[in-house]
DNA sequence: TATTGTTATACTCTATAACTATA
DNA sequence: TATAGTTATAGAGTATAACAATA
């Protein structure tokens, strides 16, 4: 066969001594961002989840970011208290809370990811717009890959 | 002009709100490899940085790993303890400890790291070979990138 | 009795500061 | 006095367990 279906046998570093120190150089990146409109690192995360379709309870928006259901309760909190959020008790069963952007929230989202991406840009940018293009595409199918767990 | 020197502006998720996740994933994995062996993270940070070349001081390899000096101690005494690593007093400075992989530890460093790559292979191979190649290419060149602060 | 959200507690990890020994 | 290593302490972040409200 010409094409082998096992990656190659090319001596490398383990996967995660690569991706996790260059995730967390990547969030370092965004605290100054963030620092400067106010927001957390789970914030942003609320933020970012909380897009055009609310969500229902509080412990669903937690299980998508991969946080605790009692850690977000002080995030929520804040994010409320801006105006960022809406949260109201669902009046069909008054236990839960439904949760939205509003338009100030929806509003500093897209600034803050802009300023981010933006940056994330300038690091892309050193390498060969192919391998750009294949590397973006293979965080994708891979996070996917494993989120889905 | 044909080709942009900035990366291409379709909308994508974050790149930290990626790697992240798959950073926890890949370490995830690891985990149990590790567990089979007795060995914690830090530890098996420690045997892969200490490749054939010993190092001088115990700072230098905390620097060296991203850890704290004060954080790797219980980890040497441990592997110490095993045989994995020497450490030995410094005969030109007895301050100083010097630091290497005893034969066991080298052994046991490439039965794990061979156990962790395989299982990390098996999730590139989703991946086509192309993107592959370029995505294993473009995290090693980003985490240089990013390493260099 | 079960579920949602909340609060209180405990645990883990990490960093800071104080100490010992060598120089 | 300065440096390497160690130990002890304190802090941040996180998870676990108990609680209140609603169903």
């Amino acid at each position: 066969m010409s094409e082998n279906a096992t990656p190659s046998e090319e001596p490398r570093p383990d996967l995660a001594a690569m991706v996790v120190p260059l995730g967390r150089a990547l969030m370092a990146a965004e605290r100054p961002v963030l620092d400067a409109h106010g927001l957390t690192m789970w914030a942003y995360a609320v933020l970012l989840h909380l897009d055009e379709a609310p969500i229902r309870t509080q412990a669903a928006l937690a299980e998508a970011i991969g946080a605790d259901k009692t850690r977000i309760i002080a995030v929520l909190d804040a994010l409320a208290e801006r105006d960022l959020i809406r949260r109201v008790p669902d009046p069909k069963d008054r236990r839960a809370r439904l949760l939205s952007l509003t338009p100030e929230g929806r509003l500093l989202r897209d600034t803050v990811q802009s300023a981010i991406q933006e940056k994330e840009n300038r690091l892309l940018a050193r390498l060969p717009a192919g391998d750009r293009e294949a590397f973006l595409r293979a965080v994708q199918a891979l996070t996917q890959a494993v989120g889905g767990r």
